[in-house]
DNA sequence: TAGTTTTTTGTATGTGCGTTCAGTTTTTTC
DNA sequence: GAAAAAACTGAACGCACATACAAAAAACTA
């Protein structure tokens, strides 16, 4: 028991070691660039290591893309348990998808990596499917019995394509600030909104 | 010059048929799966074709993508020639990113591979630049002397981060129209505006 | 400490790729 | 129609890579 304490402990850290040595090594090469013996290296382990914590390079790969997601998926989580309003909630929403020393160019390279590979990776693509289908029930939690359903699809398309692009022009070094982009996206959910929504969001 | 004439001419035509086969199977297969022996495979010509022509792989992938970014770039220049008022420039600019035919999810995934690749690559990310100061200055010509300089830069950049954020998910699969995707861009527009800039637009 | 298991290493192997190039076919020239 | 140039072929080369694996090192056990 304390011996299969201990193994399965060396192995989540390695596990855990290997995939952020993947991460930089994505950060600064690319998914082109990004080869098991940089992976290792990085890590400051041998070539063979990979095969051994991991059935593949594939499968780092997909380990290092889930757990962003989970720590996106968190921020945001966290920051709608404590909004006590409707509007407090979408905050919470959009804020959490731009999280300060997160929204950075290589990051943000990296997911759209992925959002490309996804076209071909059925793995990457069902992990796309889940983070959508959770930003969607998110703002559904906001908007319902506030907007009929046809409003309702409009301003969360509106809303989730604008993320979506600012993370995008992230990618390409354009300068953004979280502060900023929030901004700007609940300005565009202020003026898609007629007065009395807002007051019925503000409110609840 | 007979001669010369000539050789230009098939020159062009096995570069044409080149690039195009590459797009083809980038379209296919991604951007990892697209290799030298599937282009010239897909263009019915030989392995060493390629070389002949091109530079190397690089060198097509390069011509793909340019001569991509130019047709979209003439679907919008040809709307807005047409286009009276400036809000007709408007819609025409907006029209104009999602070409009928053209906004299908292998494209749109092919597009998102070129930016992805930007980080690492400098030919691409020169390409991006220019089609991104050619879309802030086309809409700098509907929005000169009707908003002041703070908000025209909010507005572009609502508009352009929501025409970058629509590609990406009709890249991923989800079910867009052309015309649905102007209609709600433009809705976002509509928004932003107040009435009197509004009416301003439609005027001259 | 001797024995046993776990962990790590570094080389070996096979595969797929881009590119080259000597040779072949086709086209053009005179 | 012979000579020359252009267009094209496909096998061959070298390289980078993912993975496998036998051997070594380290950690643990009794």
């Amino acid at each position: 028991m304390t011996k299969i304490a201990f193994r399965t402990r060396i192995e989540d850290l390695r596990r855990r070691e290997l995939i952020e040595a993947a991460h930089r090594v994505f950060m600064q090469h690319g998914l082109g660039g990004m080869t098991t013996k940089r992976i290792c290296e990085e890590a400051g382990m041998s070539a063979g290591i990979l095969s051994y914590y991991f059935k593949g390079k594939e499968d780092v790969l997909f380990a290092m893309v889930r757990l962003n997601n989970r720590v996106l998926m968190e921020t945001v989580a966290s920051g709608l348990a404590q909004a006590t309003t409707r509007w407090g909630r979408l905050e919470a929403i959009i804020a959490g998808n731009f999280p300060e020393g997160l929204f950075e160019p290589n990051i943000a390279n990296a997911w759209l990596s992925v959002c490309a590979a996804s076209a071909t990776n059925t793995r990457y693509a069902r992990l796309q499917r889940i983070f959508y289908a959770r930003l969607q029930s998110n703002l559904a939690s906001v908007f319902r019995d506030v907007l009929p359903d046809a409003r309702f699809a409009q301003v969360a398309l509106a809303l989730g394509t604008m993320i979506d692009g600012l993370w995008l022009r992230r990618a390409t070094g354009e300068v953004l600030l979280p502060q900023n982009t929030t901004a700007l996206v609940l300005s565009v959910a202020t003026a898609l909104l007629t007065e009395a929504e807002r007051a019925q969001l503000q409110a609840a």
